[in-house]
DNA sequence: TAGGACGATAAGTCCTACCTATCGGGATCG
DNA sequence: CGATCCCGATAGGTAGGACTTATCGTCCTA
């Protein structure tokens, strides 16, 4: 197996082309290194380095196998910061932007763990709609948004997180036959319950069923998916719930949830910021958590 | 500094929560790998194990030390397979797709990269407009498209690989003033000059300019932007021409090219693949190499 | 043709990762 | 309550590997 060593030793040599000076940088002898980058080529089975007349020179595959251990070096060296005082990776400040349709059954769950692995890192929350959220993040009032896919915005970066399907939500019993897959012309507008107008989860729901902003329509919108829950439970109507959701809101037994016919209506829910933000590291940081945190949850459920 | 060797221990003992069997696995005796797991405690100044009576667990801190040094493993484990064999990854069959505009620019830089780096990669390019891409994409008769994120399509995973900043480009010494910052309303409509309709590149200029469809227009639409390039040197129009293009499109001294005032224009170009596909990896991977590729080429130029 | 730059080779030293043997403490059971 | 056992820590010794200095071989240059 390689070592974390001669990757290094490499990576100086993929630098200064140049042995004698870049034994120097690391501060042991042109032949120490010389063996190390003898013994990892044989190891690879290839040559890394062309040894030119006069002059050094990486091969094809030694330029890619350079590239790649750089980035585990950088990995590494990120590992020993965070051991060592948590900082420069996801320390300090982060001010955090969380739609309304995903906080209240993401951030339980993700809080603990935050205040665990980063107990330097102050997280700040802002829960309200997506374009809100866009505007003060692009302005610099936020740092970070989680929120549904994609943003529309230049100048913004994103990363899904993972994707997060639709359940049909009916009063158990009542007319939608739950032993079925349910398709969206199965919905009928006026019994359809939403959020109110500038919630992404509305319109995501609205272009799956198919239905335009001026259809006839009950004049209802909600400010919680609790409350529509409620309503539903109720046999007010019908609604579509996000999958993450079910846990929380659908425990009453007299909502029946039932998956809907492929292609499945869904959202994807992600990270995003600013193309120029100087927190990659951070920011993959932290969406590394965030899927680890979601998936425990759900396998352990 | 940290070693692989350790990581792999302690990734060992995050496992089992057990010195023994993780010594057992690594083929060591257990005081051997007690002793590394203790060096590595004191060189990140940490502990990472909790020794309890009967029973180990890892420390808050720990657990993330082992999530990224899984992940670090992984890395390393990667590039000794690309060097052995550059097998698993970018071996065999890669069907590509590229739009019209970035196709003739990008992969001239990048093809030759893709022969050197992976001899054993197969790769079979199609070109055609995004909304073909995406159905064959969506299919499985494309692995991957390059193209201008977003998407728009659920099921779609994208990596944003670069901005391509818009530039003016109008015939040198004519209405245009070169010497300021353009702004969308000096484009008059009728004189714009653009690829035909299906073309993202399109779509992205007239949202940009502020024209609707409906609005008169010239009526011309042009299959590649060499030609409408032509035609603006002679006077025909003004375009709106991707900063990647600049190289091979703007060699005419007659052609003169003016930055946008803020907020400039541009596309974000990125690769595309299902959600779905279990080659990850892979397109990381190629998307690493085409970062590098077209970093290089820019700051040589 | 002599000199110099540069990487490879050779021989010796020391560190470190490993082994076996043993200890110590907390749980478990008669 | 004491015997036992499970399991990680400690101790002492060994072999291999990483480093050193010294020297060689080769190619370029003057």
């Amino acid at each position: 197996m390689i070592t974390l060593r001669q990757l290094r030793y490499f990576e100086a040599v993929a630098r200064h082309l140049h042995f004698g000076r870049a034994a120097d940088e690391c501060g042991i002898s042109q032949p120490a290194l010389s063996q190390q980058i003898r013994e990892m080529e044989a190891i690879l089975g290839l040559p890394l380095v062309e040894r030119g007349a006069r002059r050094v020179a990486l091969t094809a595959k030694g330029t890619e196998i350079a590239r790649r251990g750089l980035k585990i070096l950088g990995d590494v060296r990120d590992l020993t910061d965070f051991a060592r005082h948590g900082a420069s990776v996801l320390s300090g400040m982060l001010k955090l932007g969380v739609i309304p349709s995903v906080a209240p059954y993401v951030l339980p769950r993700v809080l603990p763990r935050v205040q665990q692995t980063y107990p330097t890192l102050e997280l700040q929350l802002r829960e309200t709609r997506t374009d809100q959220l866009v505007d003060e993040l692009l302005q610099g009032q936020l740092d970070l948004v989680l929120m549904a896919l994609p943003t529309g915005e230049p100048g913004l970066d994103s990363r899904k997180l993972f994707e997060d399907r639709f359940l049909l939500a009916s009063r158990a019993g009542a007319a939608v036959d739950e032993t079925r897959l349910a398709t969206p012309d199965q919905i009928e507008p006026e019994r359809l319950l939403l959020l109110e107008d500038g919630h992404c989860l509305r319109d995501q729901a609205l272009r799956y069923c198919g239905i335009a902003r001026t259809e006839r329509m009950n004049g209802f919108g909600a400010a919680s998916l609790s409350t529509i829950m409620q309503m539903v439970a109720n046999g007010y109507g019908v609604t579509l719930l996000p999958e993450m959701c079910v846990e929380v809101e659908a425990r009453d037994a007299r909502i029946a949830l039932t998956r809907f016919a492929a292609p499945e209506p869904s959202r994807e829910i992600g990270l995003v910021w600013r193309s120029s933000s100087p927190r990659r590291h951070d920011f993959d940081a932290f969406g590394d958590m965030l899927v680890a945190a979601i998936g425990e949850t759900r396998s352990a459920s």
